[in-house]
RNA sequence: CGGCGAUUAGCGCAGUCCGGUAGCGCAACUGGUUUGGGACCAGUGGGUCGCAAGUUCGAAUCUUGCAUCGCCGACCA
């Protein structure tokens, strides 16, 4: 390709809007535009980071067995009210209708679909295992879109669905899967972790994520320093404190903590530490539609956060946890959120292990500007229950028993799910057993995010300079830059013999024959990143040498122009 | 979904308080000089001031509504 054909829409300035630095270089070095709020243009060199991340994804997925289809983003609602999933969905599933008003939704993932199709095309228990996949764009209505491509409203997924006889079967393929997208994240240069996961709304009861480590990653992830443990945060299992609960001292009493709303301003108006103080909050228990929910309290240690995941799978809690809001916690309670604490409290009370060990501590008074301190379980509060309801931290034992937890972030780009038999049931899609009988297929589904792939490639390779694309990924493999293409025909026939060579042998190479100035040139190959940049200029070509250059290491070296070619081949095998 | 903010030339912004018919830098285009790390000189073109309604002799500017985009938050009660 040569850049005086192309697209090559490159920014000098850094853009306003761009938070982090994969789309601020996204947008820089021409990759992407955005065309609405998390919903963006691929542009020609983009595109072509895109296929190249696309066909690993399909080689990976095709050596398993996997097989390709395309299935619609346009979906009829009724095959998602069959599922259950049309409300339960939410507003993330973006709904519409035809002109005859009938019902259709933008596919944010194709369990429905693919069920549909395969309890009609699947006869025969001997047609199982299939693992039918799609590189396909979806659709999901986010709240809040953000930092370009890593979290858009349309994306591309490869997602993959397979269908059993029984769970010895998916336990198989989701090994081969597991082990296909380990292939994948290894070729694509990402340094990643697969991590245990919540399976969140898609369902299903076993999960594992790959998580690229990144620090502008949403998701926080731990792992143990001794043994293999790695999991989500919403998964890692706080083990009940060694520590026993202390004596407890005088008789509780009220104390006035004043406009205080946070346990940080609690403990400062009180004179202790923040540890010291019971952090109560309030939620709704489980509900039918159009009724009024209980109250539950959750109580924790003041300096440790709930883990709502695990919180919401407590049997009677609402599942998404859903806060109560102050006018409800003041009609229950009698006070405001700032105040509250479970002596007294009138509803259900869950304790985090490491609360229930507090002794003589401080909560809200149930009285809007006071605390109680001195307060201590089962002497001034006898019912309640124990879980694990805390966010593990630094330092947590490994709840395998092997060493400390670290927590970093992560940027998810791959899921595997076991999924059961949830739409299986739901849908019918049955098929017969050696015994005559027919039984729901077992299905596991599998997705990987291309474009999310691609920025959080970035967020791992990339210099103040621009991008630095693992080989893999590269939208070119080599850039020709020509100085004074224009001045010198020494210098344009040596470019266009080398460009024309490199093309004869299938390589992606973009020569730079604009009329530009070296600067400008050099700084834009940089900026797109590409790994091997040769450089033809009168300087060098006079003692009959060429310039090479790697992006990667910025090492320069001089070759001679008769062996250029060879020299290049064997930089880029 | 809540809070805050923005919307004026392709991009980044000033002008808005205090109403008088729109400006700067970069980019683009033309000519010239330059050419191994984002050049210089001269000139040129380009704007429904997000949309709608209102106030006014007159609105980018004041009022109201709407839309879009962005940032932060959405456990810390």
């Amino acid at each position: 390709m040569r850049t005086s054909k192309y697209l090559l829409s490159t920014l000098k300035e850094n853009p306003v809007e761009a938070a982090v630095d994969s789309h601020r270089l996204m947008l820089r070095a021409g990759l992407i535009r955005q065309v609405a709020s998390g919903i963006y243009t691929w542009l020609p060199t983009g595109l072509r980071v895109l296929e190249k991340v696309e066909r690993i994804v399909r080689e990976e997925m095709n050596k398993k067995g996997a097989i390709e289809i395309s299935m619609p983003v346009v979906q009829p609602a009724e095959l998602w009210k069959e599922s259950g999933r049309y409300v339960k969905y939410g507003p993330e599933l973006c709904r519409l209708k035809d002109r005859k008003q009938n019902e259709f939704v933008l596919g944010p993932t194709h369990e429905e679909v693919v069920t549909a199709l395969a309890r009609r095309e699947i006869k025969s228990a001997r047609q199982l295992p299939l693992n039918l996949y799609q590189i396909q764009t979806k659709f999901r209505d986010e709240i809040r879109p953000r930092f370009g491509v890593m979290r858009g409203r349309e994306f591309i997924m490869k997602d993959a669905y397979s269908f059993h006889i029984d769970h010895e079967s998916l336990e198989q393929t989701y090994a081969d899967m597991y082990d296909a997208y380990s292939r994948i994240f290894t070729r694509l240069g990402l340094d990643f972790r697969p991590v245990e996961a919540d399976t969140g709304a898609i369902g299903g009861n076993h999960s594992h994520e790959f998580q690229v480590l990144a620090d502008a990653g949403e998701d926080t992830i731990v792992f143990s320093d001794k043994s293999s443990y790695a999991a989500n945060i919403e998964m890692a299992e706080a083990l009940p404190p060694t520590e026993k609960r202390p004596e407890a001292k005088d008789p509780y009493s009220k104390a006035p903590t004043p406009g205080c709303h946070t346990v940080d301003e609690a403990a400062k108006a009180l004179g202790i530490e923040a540890n010291q103080v019971l952090k109560s909050l309030v939620v709704h228990a489980a509900y039918e539609e159009g009724e009024k929910p209980q109250l539950v309290m959750i109580c924790l240690r003041g300096n440790q956060e709930l883990n709502e995941v695990k919180a919401g799978k407590i049997p009677g809690i609402a599942n998404p946890i859903e806060f109560a809001n102050e006018e409800e916690i003041k009609e229950f309670t009698g006070a405001t959120p700032g105040s509250l604490g479970p002596v007294g409290f009138k509803g259900r009370i869950l304790v985090d292990r490491a609360a229930a060990v507090m002794g003589n501590f401080a909560c809200g008074a149930n009285e809007t500007g006071f605390h109680l301190v001195s307060v201590n379980w089962d002497r001034d509060i006898e019912n309640y229950e124990v879980f694990d309801l805390r966010n593990v931290e630094e330092g947590d034992p490994s709840p395998d028993g092997q060493g400390h937890l670290h927590l970093r972030k992560g940027i998810e780009v791959g899921q595997v799910f076991m999924l059961g038999t949830k739409y299986s049931e739901a849908m019918g899609a049955t098929i017969m057993d050696e015994n005559g009988k027919l039984i729901p297929m077992e299905m596991g589904c599998y997705g990987i995010g291309v474009t999310r792939v691609v920025a959080a490639a970035i967020e791992q390779h990339h210099d103040d300079k621009g991008i630095i694309w693992p080989d893999s990924m590269a939208p070119f493999k080599v850039a020709i830059i020509g100085l004074k293409l224009n001045k010198s025909e020494q210098v344009r026939l040596t470019c266009e013999k080398l460009y024309q060579e490199l093309l004869e042998r299938n390589v992606e190479v973009l020569f730079d024959d604009r009329d530009e100035r070296p600067g400008v040139m050099f700084a834009d190959m940089e900026l797109i990143g590409i790994p091997h940049v040769i450089t033809v200029g009168d300087r060098s070509l006079s003692e009959g040498m060429i310039e090479y250059k790697s992006r990667k290491t910025g090492e320069k070296e001089q070759i001679k122009v008769e062996k250029a070619l060879e020299d290049i081949l064997k930089k880029i095998a």
